[in-house]
DNA sequence: TATGAATGAGAGTTCATTCAT
DNA sequence: TATGAATGAACTCTCATTCAT
């Protein structure tokens, strides 16, 4: 293993640390796990980190960050393009689902490996749900104020419903690998709209 | 404590636990935990079970024939009836909705507790999760033969966003105590049919 | 399981007993194990007995009268007969070797499953070892008093060999089962006499 | 407790745990035991041994490994001296006794401890006895061949008697503390080879 | 007297973390 | 900074014994 600089060091732990809690939970991977597979000593861990929570931590904020940019993101020509609901909608799906499809590892931990740690990192796992059931949210009521949305709709059941879907479809088609080819990911994301648009939307569909 | 009938002692045991594991999850739930909850000694709980596993096994071995056979009873005149398939739809939602509201414990555990607990458990929680999949689909299937629902959607990406759907709004509602009161389920399943219905049945809505 | 009286009870409650410490060690028997190979519950047991140790201890005792019975017998005749130092001794030879081929769980308990207890018990077993040695030696020296046994012998190593020997040879052929068949035993024990005769025997062989 | 070369530190644990498992038997010496005896803390063992069994089965593989050397290994001049029986039966048994003298913990476990723990230990203790039998058996066949020893003795009877004493008189003068001197252990083997010799050797004593 | 559910002290083992080198 | 031997609190599980019925 040939010098590295610190920060260096440092993502190749939480790559390898990402990998490890992805693929065998977080009680079920040790610390002794982590240090094989980053191929440096035990001590080395707790130079970079102060404990194991704080390596999660880390790999959870990062995820975070990740999403937040993500999901906030908007299309080109945002402004004039908003006179079409259903574009940002299919804009945001799509850009969603690739975050997922592209890092299996991060979907699998904030899907699965996050849930049924107990109080510590439940209440930050909870953190991306709500932030994404209330993007949904947000946008839908901006979207009934506009005159796009149909104004009678629950908007609380449909960010969780449209929430919950997608949340599913990610983790089908992103980490179990099963279904579809990744060139199809454009079919379902259109597919994913359409389900939900005669629900949503006032335009015709 | 006194002595008790060994049925009643287990299921006792098996409640403490369950409320247990829903909670804080099955990592957390230290044996001594179940122990002092059920107000038995050290020993007793193994009396009635192998080890911890056993325990969880037991728990989920009980959703499960809960759950199957919930979602595989069929409603009254269900032969008549099913000539119309958003009615047996909505049936089938609003069983498998009340099943999760009135057993808030089961679906914290379905749902976060015993995902992330690395391959012991986890192929048996997915199995939950494959059947209520693929109890969608095949209703799915059956409808598109008899005419009554879209033959040209993707009965497998369906099934997901259905699914996902379902888990989200049961958690949201169910566990969470967020949102609605107990009276408005049956408007909840109504809307859920709704979102769904268009984009599903050939029928009009 | 019938009525029985307490003797009755007790005899077959150290019958199996005997069997299992002889087949899988003291510590490897549990009080479950005696329990359900006697047909009793598990209470029962301590109607009887004080406790394992009591069990075991019992069934000691009664190895050690039995032993002191056969080991302290005297051939019919015997005044007559010790004129032939040798007969005496292939007598107490054939007793003895009976008693562990007609018992071979005691046999066991005696070699094997004594030893290596500790301290509460191994004291107990010596007391077996050490008198059967005991006994040989009185018998080389009062032998020696009367002229039929070699005067220059060291008695304590010679009494230790001929023990030795013989707790072999009882384990091998009366537990272990290899070897020879039980018709044989009166010409293993000839042989086994021949085979000390010349060192200690002053008459010719 | 400081640092210290991880091979010298696994010796020192066998060690200490040689000297109680041969004071106090397998079962009663506790891993706590060997820990306080060793001066370490309780994990340390488990550094460098799996569990207690592999603790024991290494100082059960360790005598393995000496016994062989010590029973396989030929006097000087071999060759030659092979002309005269007695006196390589003679050196081998002088050789086996120091062995047990000079290592009286190896001795208590072989003769001791290592009985009645069950299947496990059992089958392996077995090795040992079986192979000091099956090698004196291998040593009077080869006699007989070379004319040495006498054509009609029982191999296999023979081979249990001359073992059984043997061990006897370890135990007893090497472990027991009781009887001689160390000096006189020459001596004890000339008595043993002679008591022997009849039963055995054609040559004249 | 017979039962067997209940007990709890005590055993072996794990593993995140520390710290001398 | 990097190491990995050492640590010990905390965990699961066992099993002889008790005692209300």
């Amino acid at each position: 293993m040939g010098r590295m600089d610190a920060d260096q060091r440092k993502r190749q732990i939480l790559e390898c640390a990402k990998k490890l809690f992805a693929q065998k939970g977080y009680y079920q991977t040790q610390i002794s796990d982590i240090q094989q597979a980053a191929g440096v000593a035990r001590g080395t861990i707790y130079q970079y980190f102060k404990n194991k929570d704080d390596i999660f931590m880390t790999i959870l904020e990062n995820l975070h960050l990740e999403m937040r940019d993500i999901i906030s993101s908007k299309p080109e020509n945002y402004e004039e393009d908003f006179s079409n609901a259903k574009k940002v909608f299919k804009y945001r799906i799509r850009k969603a689902f690739a975050l997922f499809t592209n890092d299996p590892d991060y979907c699998n931990i904030l899907l699965r490996v996050g849930l049924g740690l107990g109080d510590n990192f439940e209440c930050i796992l909870r953190r991306f749900d709500n932030q994404m059931v209330e993007l949904i949210k947000a946008y839908l009521i901006s979207g009934i104020k506009l005159g796009r949305i149909k104004p009678d709709i629950d908007t609380e059941l449909m960010s969780n419903l449209i929430g919950g879907a997608f949340m599913r479809m990610a983790y089908y088609y992103g980490v179990t690998g099963k279904g579809r080819k990744k060139e199809e990911f454009e079919k379902l994301t259109e597919e994913f709209v359409e389900t939900f648009a005669y629900g949503i939307f006032l335009e015709k569909p």
